[in-house]
RNA sequence: GUGGUUGUAGCUCAACCGGAUAGAGCACCUGGCUGUGGCCCAGGUUGUUGCGGGUUCGACUCCCGUCAACCACC
């Protein structure tokens, strides 16, 4: 059976609509994943997240080993039982720490896996391709993803290829395990895996990285090893370029992008899938998403604003906060500030999406894009 | 009333034996953050060194006076 079913593509870019279908539920795309790295997407609760209209969010491999742990999430079942979730769960693999916690790596990265030092108590863990699948399935998200090494942005060409050949070849032992593991299941409690292509800014090398993976065959494409730094440009150039190479009828996803600009540009070249710490992050932070642009709700100018954060937003936080008022829970170290300005951004996210999807839908992907993003840089309003 | 201690940025404190443009943390004001530790990073504003005299080439620093806070004793 198919796990993904274009429904819509839009005539004038490589925008397209899709439904992908996992054991937990069949969701459209474009789709945006709030990333809920312990499972939980800080700050707010699953009838939040139900409540605004979040059908999947992405949890963290590595995150989830150190806590709560195999044996937990084995007793309650996986992580859908364990937060009573029956969104869509994907999960990533680890292969993004390779890159984060890269100085919690002491002995570097050999074919076998990666050896982390717990960035909790220092102990020494080790992450192989096989580990990685077995802790997914064990976590039972609905989305699973192949261990990749992530490398930093800029990083020489040698090293580039390197991770190339480690990807690809993890790639694999991840496909083998998860073959074995999925025999014991019927056919409607599949996992998904996706493959996960590297080969930094060098397009030879995302070329084969994506041949690689491709001929290795999985039900869906991330395009990993981007928004680690590099200037836009390097970012469009580089989506652009695997895009026009990745298989029609299989979900993109393209990991850890969530700027405004950025989601349009990526669904333009055809992604279906993205996933950002930014609307969540920055909202901590004090950084608001609005029809009008980014504010920063801290700013001094906003102690006195009887304005909603953003007008032409539905949200609750829209209706019943002023601005003042969230910036006075800011400055005051509130926790509900970093609550609403989570739930709005969000928020604003989720309605992005459904936008983009109708857009797409009704055939003026473009104008829409165009419109959006000129209210967004206009500042009107702030 | 007498004796003592202390007064330096909004706050807590540095500043050698008298030496150059009086510094730091926090706070405040901005900017940054792209497969997450609420963090962190990068900049920026702020001083009649309680006040007034004096000595000196030069005073936060030494001297005199004065004000304030605190402590002890009457």
């Amino acid at each position: 059976m198919d796990s993904f079913k274009i429904i819509a593509k839009d005539k004038t870019t490589k925008a397209r609509v899709g439904l992908l279908t996992t054991k937990s539920k069949t969701i459209k795309t474009p789709l945006f994943l709030p990333v809920a790295t312990l499972g939980v997407v800080k700050t707010l609760a699953y009838e939040e997240l139900k409540y605004i209209g979040v059908d999947a969010f992405i949890s963290n491999t590595y995150h989830l080993y150190f806590r709560p742990g195999e044996e937990i999430l084995k007793q309650f079942g996986g992580l859908h039982k364990f937060i009573n979730w029956d969104g869509v769960i994907f999960t990533d693999s680890g292969g993004f720490q390779v890159y984060s916690l890269r100085e919690l790596i002491p002995q570097g990265v050999n074919e076998e896996g990666v050896e982390f030092k717990s960035h909790i108590d220092g102990t020494l863990h080790f992450f192989s391709p096989e580990k990685v699948i077995e802790l997914q399935n064990i976590i039972d998200s609905d989305v699973a993803v192949c261990l990749d090494e992530c490398v930093e942005y800029p990083v020489e060409y040698e090293k580039a290829k390197r991770s190339v050949e480690l990807t690809t070849l993890w790639a694999k032992r991840c496909k083998d395990k998860f073959n074995q593991i999925m025999n014991k299941f019927d056919s409607k409690n599949l996992q998904l895996l996706f493959g996960i292509i590297q080969g930094s800014v060098y397009k030879d090398l995302r070329k084969k990285s994506l041949q690689d993976i491709v001929d290795i065959g999985f039900d869906g494409y991330a395009l990993g090893g981007i928004s680690v730094g590099e200037p836009k440009e390097l970012l469009q150039e580089i989506t652009s370029f695997v895009s026009q190479y990745l298989p029609e009828d299989k979900p993109r996803y393209v990991m850890g992008v969530g700027e405004v600009e950025d989601v349009w540009f990526c669904v333009e070249q055809g992604f279906d899938i993205m996933d950002c710490v930014l609307p969540t992050r920055n909202g901590r932070n004090g950084q608001a998403l609005t029809s009008f642009g980014k504010i920063n709700i801290k700013n001094s100018k906003f102690a006195n604003d009887e304005e909603k954060l953003d007008p032409e937003c539905d949200c609750f936080v829209c209706k019943d906060y002023s601005r003042a008022l969230i910036h006075h829970y800011f400055k005051s170290g509130e926790l509900l500030a970093l609550r609403l300005l989570s739930y709005h951004n969000v928020y604003f996210m989720m309605k992005l999406f459904k936008k983009i999807q109708q857009s797409i839908m009704e055939g003026n992907f473009f104008s829409s894009k165009e419109k959006f993003l000129k209210k967004f840089y206009s500042q009107q309003n702030i």
